[in-house]
DNA sequence: CTTGTCTATGCAACGAGTTGCATAGCAGGA
DNA sequence: TCCTGCTATGCAACTCGTTGCATAGACAAG
């Protein structure tokens, strides 16, 4: 239920409507936790049910009406709570490399394609995490001295960009032993 | 449905019973993907039943018997199938970065533990990745020139020791963090 | 004036994954 | 002897997550 408390804490850094929430989804919380907007719209409702967020509606002019959510009491110490619990050390689930294993009983050139283009995704997202570190962190705009909320998400940000480097370096690793692999004349056996 | 994938990708690499599959689930193959032995059962059964996968039944002296499950013509056609289709880049979910962004709205001091205990986890799985690298690829007692299967073997492998190494090196830098953060005495605001 | 896009919310059905429990033979130690 | 632990398989219930679909107002382009 991990949802619950990454919805709480992006509501806590700014209230929103789910919406609001499931854009963010897309961007920033997006980078280490991902949900649909049925899943956020579901989840909300029931921890209002729960009192665990405080709903108010807000009309609009010139798009719909939203209900704009923020965090309740119930739901900060909800939040504390977890803070104080451990938690497992992520699990991976990374499709690619049970393809690239798969690859063996297959042909080890078709996946060149495949590498180049997960290639590209990482790249492309370790531009755009460099260009908002630049904008919120380190760049001339930026604040000279940050506070406890904004090096936290620094962090969390430096986090990313090392994830994205060493996927670029792993998958250029890959396609160096596919290269590798189709120079090589297989074993007369 | 990539468990499907993951599990006739093992059972290409060595047949086996559910038993063993979840066996390797914890080891090699888990550390790309993971699942429990339930999972596997059903999955197993149900691809069985759509003619994927052939069965035996082994009889086994001080142990009971087990079933020994190898994949059948169409379960390679479809690995190929599947092979041979885009994937989508992973999304990360990452509850240590939802905890780390939450705790400024708690504690940050309270989150150092968690963290070098995170830290601990990466860095044995760092040592047992490092471990098996030396056993099979470059150690003394590993094979002089390599097959395409040990060859992919190998480099997921590496991509499992950058991923622990750069792990490492992320929750160094949160450690260091929060000890700046920690130090730093609030503005009076 | 129709079509497409953006904001904004939601239901229903399905599939994937988790948790708890059950069974059963064999081995080894208290 | 009883309890624990390992091999080996499985059911049932539940939660989490995905996919497809529906609604509805405002606005812009054709």
């Amino acid at each position: 239920m991990a949802l619950d408390h990454a919805i709480l804490v992006s509501l806590l850094e700014k209230p929103g409507s789910g919406y609001e929430l499931a854009r963010r989804f897309e961007r920033s919380i997006g980078y280490f936790w991902t949900a649909t907007h049925q899943q956020i719209y579901r989840v909300l409702k029931r921890m209002e049910g729960d009192g665990l967020l405080a709903v108010r509606d807000v009309p609009q002019q010139g798009r719909p009406d939203k209900k704009e959510y923020s965090v309740a009491g119930p739901g900060r110490a909800a939040l504390s709570r977890w803070l104080h619990e451990p938690i497992e050390p992520e699990s991976l689930r990374h499709d690619l490399a049970v393809k690239i294993r798969g690859a063996a009983f297959d042909d080890p050139a078709a996946l060149v394609r495949e590498v180049e283009r997960h290639r590209q995704v990482h790249s492309d997202r370790l531009a755009h995490y460099l260009a908002g570190e630049a904008r919120d962190f380190t760049g001339p705009g930026a604040p000279d001295a940050l506070d406890t909320g904004q090096e936290l998400q620094h962090v969390v940000l430096r986090g990313g960009i090392a994830y994205e480097r060493m996927s670029l370096a792993w998958l250029d690793d890959v396609l160096a032993t596919l290269h590798r692999i189709a120079a090589t004349p297989p074993p007369a056996a």
